[in-house]
RNA sequence: UCCCCGAUAGCUCAAUUGGUAGAGCGAGCGGCUGUUAACCGCUAGGUCGUAGGUUCGAGUCCUACUCGGGGAGCCA
């Protein structure tokens, strides 16, 4: 078995074979660099003239990016090398060269890089990000196992709808219509009825129109369903929930945050207990002199870093008209194909700002709140935000409404801090008969379809309630992605699949 | 479904606003004993997304279409 990158530290001073890929190699006349990576990590491997056959020298000084093969040599410490060690090679035995690996140290885009997806899980960040996915996934079983809940596989095809029928996908279920999931939640209630606390964990399903950062058509949610709970319990299970995740990734994979530039500080910050604002205070939040001023500044900084791009290109360009070197040419071409995208990107923002500062300010208590309402109060925090009480009329017919006022509903969403938004929708259940069957009625379902979700409340009926959090956006709010395709191996996204 | 933006070399992008298409990276060859997206020299690489139109002349202007990006609605 060949020793593994990770372990090296444990290898100092011993010999040792690696087996793994080639991640880029440099060369520098008689020595050579090579950056070898075996799906543990990375490490610098040095091959110096004379210290291998002339031949293998030669073959390793033109082996192609991404070629397969084991190298054996020494272990030493080597701050200057990614890792903190490096591998004096001795040997080294080419498995399979390649040539012409598309995907190069450079800058794709994001069109090419979903095209190449089976190589681009190669890479570096999107390595970092499986990491840091399966902590995620590992820790979210761990929270629930650790916790007295039992786990409940809920169904994949399914006749029930959880949400809104226009989002379900259809499969032809040998002659009959039935639909892909798009939610455990209904199924693991009558689970909850019988082991207390429930949760499933699986693929879901929507068939939304949405083409946005934060959508897949196929993702991974994990939904907590406990019996005998209420609101309050519920947030402060959510957000011990989060909490421990963030800690997990923060503990097990700190490098690879670090790598991909996330914002560790930040997350340092996210211990409970979380901002709870209900809907109707949010809806004041952005309709008031606070979220007109926090736009308006927005709008100032982003006229700012605007100016400041657009008068260092108008520089970066004088100075490429002038008698400079080669070189200095180059690099300051790469510089502005930088600003450029900077100043793009800053066009769009400034574009967006004044149209979602519009929908805030005249959003109207009653509706849903959109994304972009929402990412404004979720910019405005640094620690999760739970929002609650939403409308009645705007939420799933399964919530329960509030006693105290049965114009809302008792559910949450949890919106990630910094702009994230949404991670995390939840609620407590209704869990009244009689009412149920009224909004059951109301959505326009058939009521036979919903007998044994029915039954539920009919025998021992008792207030319970839980929540689904996404794993993508998880994974890209805690990563620093900006899009939640970066976040799963495969992404599936509304009228488009790769491979 | 609607709104905005884009498509030029394998990749990332330029082209002085209508006048014979350019850089870097990558590839190939050569040089360099400590590189970190290394550096230096040379070589190859293009019916400018598709179809029409305006013009003496179109990468550049107009129309339609295709594909991609961002956003709205909806949501995890």
């Amino acid at each position: 078995m060949p020793n593994k990158i990770s372990e090296l530290k444990n290898n100092v001073d011993q010999e040792v074979t690696l087996a793994g890929w080639l991640y880029k190699g440099r060369s520098s006349g008689k020595v050579q660099f090579l950056i070898v990576r075996d799906g543990t990590g990375l490490c610098q491997c040095i091959v110096e003239k004379g210290k291998v056959s002339d031949e293998l020298f030669e073959q390793l000084k033109h082996l192609g990016q991404e070629s397969s093969l084991t190298v054996t040599g020494v272990v030493r410490t080597e701050e200057r090398s990614v890792g903190g060690h490096e591998l004096a090679v001795t040997a080294a035995e080419i498995i399979s060269p390649a040539t012409d690996y598309p995907i190069t140290p450079k800058s794709h885009g994001t069109d090419f890089l979903l095209k190449n997806r089976h190589l681009h899980l190669r890479s570096q960040g999107q390595w970092c990000i499986g990491k840091i996915r399966h902590t995620v996934i590992d820790a979210i079983r761990r929270f629930f196992n650790d916790n007295g809940f039992t786990l409940i596989d809920t169904p994949i095809f399914t006749a029930m709808v959880g949400e809104d029928k226009q989002s379900l996908f259809e499969v032809d279920y040998f002659g009959e219509p039935l639909h892909l999931t798009q939610t455990g939640q209904l199924h693991l209630e009558s689970a909850a009825m019988s082991f207390g606390k429930v949760y499933c964990f699986g693929p879901t399903f929507r068939a939304e129109k949405s083409k946005t950062r934060r959508h897949l058509t196929e993702f991974w949610m994990v939904e907590p369903e406990v019996a005998f709970t209420d609101l309050d319990e519920l947030l402060e299970l959510a957000e011990n929930f989060v909490s421990f995740i963030v800690a997990r990734v923060l503990g097990d994979n700190k490098s690879q945050l670090e790598t991909l530039g996330a914002d560790i500080a930040a997350l340092e910050k996210i211990k409970p207990p979380f901002y709870r604002l209900t809907y109707t205070e949010a809806v004041d939040i952005l309709t008031g002199e606070k979220t007109k001023q926090f736009m308006a500044s927005q709008l100032e900084q982003l006229q700012n870093t605007k100016q400041q791009a657009e008068s260092k290109i108008t520089e970066l360009e004088q100075q490429q008209k002038g008698q400079i070197k080669q070189w200095q040419k180059d690099k300051i071409a790469a510089e502005l194909i930088e600003l450029r995208g900077v100043l793009a990107e800053t066009d769009t923002k400034i574009e967006n700002n004044p149209k979602h500062a519009k929908l805030a300010a005249e959003f109207r208590w009653g509706k849903d709140l959109g994304g972009s309402d929402e990412t404004i109060i979720s910019q405005m925090h640094d620690k999760p935000i739970f929002v609650t009480h939403y409308p009645k009329d705007a939420k799933a017919f399964y919530m329960k409404t509030d006693r105290d006022d049965e114009k809302v509903v008792l559910n949450f969403d949890l919106l990630a801090p910094a702009g994230f938004g949404e991670i995390i929708g939840g609620s407590v259940r209704e869990d009244d008969y009689e009412k149920l069957t009224a909004k059951i009625e109301k959505q326009g379902l058939e009521i036979k379809n919903y007998e044994w979700y029915l039954d539920l409340r009919k025998y021992g009926s008792v207030p319970h309630g839980g929540f689904g959090l996404g794993v993508e956006r998880t994974v890209a709010w805690l990563t620093g992605e900006k899009h939640i395709r970066q976040c799963i191996a495969f992404p599936r996204m509304m009228d488009k699949v790769y491979i």
